[in-house]
DNA sequence: TTGTCAATTGTCAGTGGCTGTCACTAACCT
DNA sequence: AGGTTAGTGACAGCCACTGACAATTGACAA
């Protein structure tokens, strides 16, 4: 189980190599913007060919949603760790709340968390990083879809409820993340607050009528009511 | 509030030399794919410079998403003339619906329906291009939210459930995209079909228990209830 | 220790998307 | 007709990214 035998100099010397480039690359981001920031800056902080950085990344974006990567796998493993008796939604809103309080450390084995959370508010306003985190959302919602599908014991492809029902959960989510990012408050409190809050709402928004009270309020002004 | 008084012949030009543009990439693209198209080769088929179609086009993408852009703004328009007394849900499936109907003159007066299927399935299976389609998707739900607001007589910032209720819609509706691409059938039909089932879904996928008979398959292995 | 093999890296040359600049031409306006 | 403006082509250049080949270095055995 154990997948740290012994990794040996070369292995090591890679990693290290792999982090400093991942570090560069989000300093570099964070201090003057994506887009602004050329591979050559990246690779000359941690003195390497740029062949170098195209062997580790398939490309500028991928370096960026490196931290990314971990914070969606620790996710997925949360969402495993749910006790079978919970429904569904239920389930995937506690495993997200639980991942929260437990993804600090494995990020700060990496980059300092204040510079991701930098970078995560970077994806979110920068529309070529932005348009290539949503594909990898619903890559992660295919992979949610499976999980589910597997914990409720039915097929997939048979019964659309788990994925209807992870697309539900994933719609609510990406808009808590893009109101995060709209807001001012870029700690991870806030965040937890936000995704809470909408979550909560996914029950009032389905109902047919939002106007309990006062009727008068929809006096037709048209012709035809 | 007529757009067309006198296009004036500098106007009509541009107009075609877009349009062209438009439909020389679509095609180009369906037949070799996104990727292993050159810019060169659109504006060649064209006759054009390539300086020129940058002067029409942000990047080689917005050229893919010309029609898109089309039948995206034609939904808008659909939602905007739903009756005030559906429920917002209601009023956006069926706007959906109804702008499946009515969407074909519009697109034929550029490019032939089917090549904007194919392009549509292209869009799904380039990961570049769903990566934009995805922001674009993003974009269009905080308008609908909008607009839901407003019919609803509430403030879209104030209440949440403008942008809830759009967002599950909106997920939804991409889960049926997705799908609809992996699938075989291409057709506007397969589309509808697809879309309609699982809008029904919303429903029974928020369902807490989601096996109504054979309690059984419930008792909990766990400790803690 | 040393030689061999394979993985990692650097160098170089090139492609393709995209932008700035500038001069030229064609449409518009009076 | 003549001046103004918009659209265009030609050219130079930046930057992300790739293929090919040579140089280097860790891994491992003789």
């Amino acid at each position: 189980m154990d997948t740290a035998p012994r990794p040996g100099l070369r292995e090591r010397k890679k990693q290290r190599t792999r982090d400093a480039l991942v570090r560069s690359a989000l300093e570099l981001f964070a201090a003057q913007g994506y887009e602004r920031t050329t591979v050559d800056e990246i690779v000359e902080a941690v003195d390497v060919s740029q062949r170098t950085f195209f062997r580790y990344f398939a490309g500028k974006e991928e370096a960026a949603f490196a931290v990314q990567e971990m914070t969606e796998s620790h996710f997925l493993d949360a969402v495993r760790q749910r006790p079978p008796h919970e429904a569904p939604l239920d389930a995937l809103r506690r495993a997200v709340m639980a991942s929260w309080d437990t993804i600090g450390e494995a990020i700060e084995a990496v980059v300092p968390i204040e510079l991701h959370m930098r970078t995560y508010q970077l994806i979110e306003s920068t529309p070529a990083l932005l348009a290539t985190h949503l594909r990898r959302h619903e890559g992660l919602e295919e992979q949610l879809a499976r999980l589910i599908a597997q914990r409720e014991g039915v097929d997939v492809d048979a019964d659309p409820r788990p994925r209807v029902a992870v697309a539900l959960f994933g719609g609510v989510m990406r808009l808590a993340a893009r109101r995060w990012g709209a807001g001012e408050d870029f700690s991870v409190a806030a965040m937890r607050e936000l995704t809470a809050s909408y979550l909560d709402q996914m029950g009032p928004a389905l109902i047919e009528n939002w106007h309990t009270r006062d009727k008068e309020d929809r006096e037709d002004t048209r012709d035809t009511p």
